[in-house]
DNA sequence: ATGACGGTAGCATACCGA
């Protein structure tokens, strides 16, 4: 199986981009973030029509998460479990693969930096906190159904230091705090784990780089896209790799795809 | 010194993103 995560930053301006990578890739399941569209504006005719089910929690304007899968797809929550979301951030479903039923999910978590007109609002940094507790919670009892678990998405967290182009200048940023990181050290020590780091001891990792001030080019990235495996997934884990070419496209998305193959 | 980039809503500019 192979299987992706992609932050697309709206699935309608990035369609053409979509299809492209996705015949070119063939993945047998996407985790999608950022699809920015309610239910009725997704384009499933086009999706549907490469050989996909899709399952999609969508939302006006912002956040909207999506499943696309070659094989059977059943829908198993929207919204983290006892979590009251107004926000589209969590999709979970099942997925039945090679004989396994995998539960996955489409991750987006809050990214919880201040508006840049008011600094010292730290709801959203809160909100953030509270989400992550609510999935580290879900993700302990996903653990007691003995199923492979890949939890995939963009988690809006720098891991390590490794993880960043400049971590000092991250230092107090809500994608760097060692208060978040932690929560995500927490997931790890659970029993779930990080599919490229596994592989790729030191090597960088990034899937995210800002539009301006030509980051691209000039690799002032960040990885905050993860695919994070049980272990019974993680015994099946092949490979695991960033595809930088959807970034390298024109009209792209800010992220790029996170592909890994289990068997 | 400022803006830098791009998406959505909706019609000028505000909000969000990382």
């Amino acid at each position: 199986m192979k299987i992706a995560t992609y932050n697309v930053n709206s699935v309608n301006a990035r369609l053409p981009n979509i299809l492209k990578w996705l015949e070119k890739q063939k993945p047998d399941v996407v985790l999608l973030q950022e699809i920015k569209c309610e239910f009725n504006d997704f384009p499933f005719l086009e999706i549907q029509s490469l050989g996909y089910n899709i399952k999609v929690l969508g939302q006006k304007s912002y956040n909207g998460v999506a499943v696309l899968s070659r094989y059977k797809l059943k829908l198993i929550a929207e919204n983290l479990p006892d979590f009251p979301d107004e926000q589209a951030r969590y999709l979970e479903v099942e997925v039945s693969a090679e004989g396994e039923n995998y539960r996955v999910a489409s991750v987006y978590l809050p990214n919880g930096n201040p508006p840049y007109n008011n600094p010292d609002d730290d709801s959203r940094y809160k909100y953030k906190l509270n989400w992550m507790a609510a999935l580290y919670k879900r993700a302990e009892y996903l653990l007691t159904l003995h199923n492979p678990v890949i939890l995939g998405g963009d988690f809006n967290v720098i891991l390590e230091s490794d993880d960043v182009y400049n971590p000092e200048e991250y230092r107090n940023n809500a994608l760097f705090r060692p208060e978040v990181r932690k929560r995500l050290w927490a997931l790890q020590h659970i029993g779930y784990y990080d599919a490229f780091r596994v592989l790729h001891n030191s090597k960088i990792g990034y899937t995210f780089w800002d539009y301006a001030g030509g980051a691209l080019h000039n690799d002032l990235g960040m990885r905050i896209d993860y695919l994070f495996l049980s272990a019974k997934a993680a015994d099946k884990l092949i490979s695991c790799e960033v595809d930088k070419l959807p970034r390298q496209s024109d009209k792209p998305s800010d992220h790029t795809a996170l592909i890994a193959e289990l068997r």
